[in-house]
DNA sequence: CTGATATATTCTTATACAAGACCTAAAGAA
DNA sequence: TTCTTTAGGTCTTGTATAAGAATATATCAG
């Protein structure tokens, strides 16, 4: 039997949370069709209504897209939403700025102290660390370093050159799909080999950039430090 | 008659729009009680799940906020919404800091170009530019200029000095509710006047965020340009 | 002052019908 | 024949309504 608590809950939260838990443990993956609402319904024992409520809350959540005639899909991270969302480089008209690959090195090594708390891994856990420098019109923009779990990304390494866009190839060849990042930003004097790397003199002020990306069920699978040179560019952001 | 895309709107979307245009229009203030949703049915003669439906997706977009059992409010800006939902300051373990008022000049004055253009006055309209230093812990850590539409907020600079946050102000005092905010961040060296300000040698590196502040009905009501010293402090923005 | 009761509010659930997308098969034209 | 069009059927989500439950608050008797 349920426990009370699970219990007291209303009728559309429960295969609300039904349907989440099928998502979350991947036996409906992203672009995949759920069951209709009369599906669910008939499944659960429930109206159409509720059922139509709780896929109505998914949708809010963003881990669903419904479609009228057609039907309710796990939502996938194209390419666009996936720049659209966490990529806020802007030109100053505000146009998005995109830069492109310019150099690209993968290791793999051993995780610090702070990326193993952060990603959850016992000390000294394998992690990949993807260094990439950044071009807008031939011009380095952008120095930025990810470190990924290596256990859930195995033959990583093996991919590189990398698409410009990670997020897309995370949920396509791994399963793992980012629906949050919290990030931190700060002003600081470029170090000396940050300075190299952007060909800048030491010191130049720089937009770091410190992103922790959360995947559906609230791990963190990404820990990225992204460096900025700000003087064509800006960081954009909506606070509602 | 209403026009034919008027009349093709859905009922809750109608009763929707004409709640949201009373809060607009200023006939429902911040903190006033909306009709209960068995009042707005019999108001437009639809149902109460219809009527719930529009009070549901104006609780979606903000505006309103319904407690069971109590009623449906127009949302207010409290100092602890305002300070959680705009300003992004935080130490290093993730807690907000609120920077205290150290100084504060209040001038009126003519708007330049880029303030006319962006607040929407003639050229060299009349505007207030607040600027404040403000600390944490003795340690100066923020300059930053407000500049607003001097129309809008008669008598301001008798209010000196203002509060620590001056969006509950703006709502209290001028029934100008500020329900979004576009902000661009750069990192750049201080200027003179800015080392000045906040006692740092010129050429440190600065965090600096500029942002329109909107209304209910889309007007940028305020131009602020804030500096942050982030040596002890960052910006913390979520991504989703 | 306390506790029961009444009342006003939002919340949950169910049902019926409307609208949109898509497939299929029949009708018609080249 | 072959292709296109069209009409209908079916599956999907969207809209509208009604009845009762849950929650908060005021009222009133004791």
């Amino acid at each position: 039997m349920s426990s009370l608590s699970e219990q007291a809950l209303p009728l559309y939260q429960r295969v609300h949370d039904a349907v989440m838990a099928r998502i979350v443990s991947g036996d409906l993956t992203p672009g995949a069709m759920l069951p209709s609402e009369f599906d669910l319904a008939a499944q659960y024992s429930v109206s159409q209504g509720t059922a139509r409520k709780a896929l109505n809350k998914l949708e809010q959540s963003g881990l669903v897209e419904r479609h009228q005639g057609k039907g309710t899909f796990v939502a996938t991270t194209t390419p666009e939403t996936s720049l659209f969302h966490f990529f806020r480089l802007r030109h100053q008209d505000e146009s998005q700025a995109i830069p492109q690959p310019f150099s690209e090195t993968i290791r793999r090594r051993a995780a610090n102290a702070k990326e193993a708390q952060v990603l959850g891994l016992e000390a000294r856990g394998a992690v990949f660390e993807i260094a990439r420098v950044r071009c807008i019109k031939k011009t380095k923009v952008c120095y930025e370093t990810s470190v990924l779990n290596a256990d859930l990304f195995p033959g990583l390494k093996e991919r590189s050159p990398l698409p410009n866009a990670l997020y897309p190839l995370y949920q396509r060849s791994y399963g793992v799909t980012i629906v949050r990042a919290d990030e931190q930003l700060r002003a600081i004097e470029a170090t000396s080999s940050i300075a190299n790397m952007l060909a800048v003199s030491e010191g130049t002020p720089v937009l770091e950039v410190e992103r922790r990306a959360f995947d559906i069920i609230g791990r963190v699978v990404e820990l990225r430090f992204s460096f900025y040179l700000t003087s064509q560019l800006h960081y954009s952001v909506s606070l509602r």
